[in-house]
DNA sequence: CTATTTAGAGTCAGTACGACTATATCATCC
DNA sequence: GGATGATATAGTCGTACTGACTCTAAATAG
């Protein structure tokens, strides 16, 4: 990155990516090599091309900055951020994107990047420019839409248990949940939120104890109805 | 507007600004006065200054542009529209911003527009550059955030009546409400959604017939619970 | 075979909802 | 000045959904 011409204004992509590691949700971080906020960890992410859409350019960052081979999680634009004095070079503005993915590579450095890590969104180090924002901006979100949507399945793989879609719940609200009432909830959606997975990997390598769970994939709704709410939002 | 710069952006903001008039939802929009799209209709917008943030510079956009002189209504950022081709003069990422407020003044033409005035919602000519598309996400987030936000509150005056904040919610949802049933909602809602104005002015000009309504005002909450919900949302 | 562990079904009382019905309070018109 | 028309506001009722539980099923470990 290079400073920003007078009078012209530079626009970047800064995505927040998380996941689902070792049962709590994490946020991808990259610590920059170069200053501004050199050794600082910051979000992936860097300049728009002159010839090149916002989400595209969101993608190509995640690729490169993550190791990630064609990024298959779901995308989405969160905000844009312009304060004038966002960054020292001169007129950045950065538009901000979501991205959720399973837990399944490790990620690794890329191009102007000196590390990259998974952080527990609940110890999160003090980020460059205002990354701090952007990751609880994109945080609130993705808790806002386990609500209403079916977004949840985009941290778990294909045929997963409805232990794993709940733990995904409890994972990102921070409150356990009742294994039972979740269980109604989800299956009796209307556009179904899952459907039964035949009996995939039924007897495998049997992970926990107990009796096996029955195993789903990724229903046709997208919107959930009726919607899951998360216990106590603020009033009630 | 100048034609950007090669290799450099420019950001502009474009606002929808929705109001309620004659008991429809209407947007404002500026008739463009040079080109590209000269004599199109478009929303009131244009370029961010260097030294401004992108929320100054729609308020600024919105007061210049449509001659209301302090802007005091609901004003939130909606999205940012950025392919490369969406402007024939370069370069142009704009954010677009959402802005509501009660049918008070007439807006006035501004600087470089050859006209402007209301359009209903439902009866919108065919827009300059992707303005269609920022217009149909501007009504679609409003009339998502009428269900579980008090923001219907922006669209009306002061002491109002329950039966105009139930006509902000059949204007912009398109459906007729059970007024008994709206009112039960309203007046349930936990942190209060409205509190009652005194007798304001309880016997004035009588604009209908029938027996006169209680006033009220925008109550402390911001989030309602329980949300007040669109008939068919889609299932059920 | 028994203990243990998790999956999944079922129960119950409280809350919110849609659809109505009934009553109250105005202005106006004979 | 009482009847009429119109709207405001209160109340009723059956259905749906929820949270908090309890109970049964199906597996493994010893």
């Amino acid at each position: 990155m290079s400073a920003a011409a007078p009078d012209a204004f530079t626009v970047s992509v800064d995505i927040v990516l998380l996941t689902l590691r070792e049962e709590r949700l994490q946020v991808l971080l990259i610590r920059r090599g170069i200053p501004p906020f050199e050794g600082w960890w910051a979000l992936p992410g860097g300049r728009v091309r002159m010839d090149e859409d916002l989400d595209a350019a969101a993608r190509r960052e995640l690729q490169e900055e993550t190791g990630v081979e064609r990024f298959e999680g779901h995308l989405e634009q969160l905000a844009t951020y312009g304060t004038p004095e966002r960054d020292p070079r001169g007129r950045v503005v950065t538009v901000g994107y979501l991205a959720l993915m399973p837990d399944l590579p490790v990620p690794v450095a890329g191009t102007d990047a000196a590390d990259a890590r998974w952080w527990p969104a609940d110890e999160l180090p003090s980020l460059a420019f205002d990354h701090d924002r952007i990751v609880a901006d994109g945080i609130e979100r993705a808790k806002a839409k386990l609500e209403y949507t079916t977004l949840a399945t985009a941290f778990v793989e294909a045929p997963f248990t409805l232990r794993q879609l709940r733990q995904v719940y409890e994972a990102i609200w921070g409150v356990p949940l009742q294994p039972a009432n979740f269980r109604r909830k989800v299956l009796t959606a209307d556009p179904r939120f899952v459907v039964e997975a035949g009996e995939t990997p039924p007897r495998s390598p049997r992970e926990d104890r107990g009796r096996p769970a029955a195993r789903f994939r990724p229903g046709p709704a997208t919107l959930l109805h009726p919607p899951i709410l998360r216990p106590e939002p603020g009033r009630r």
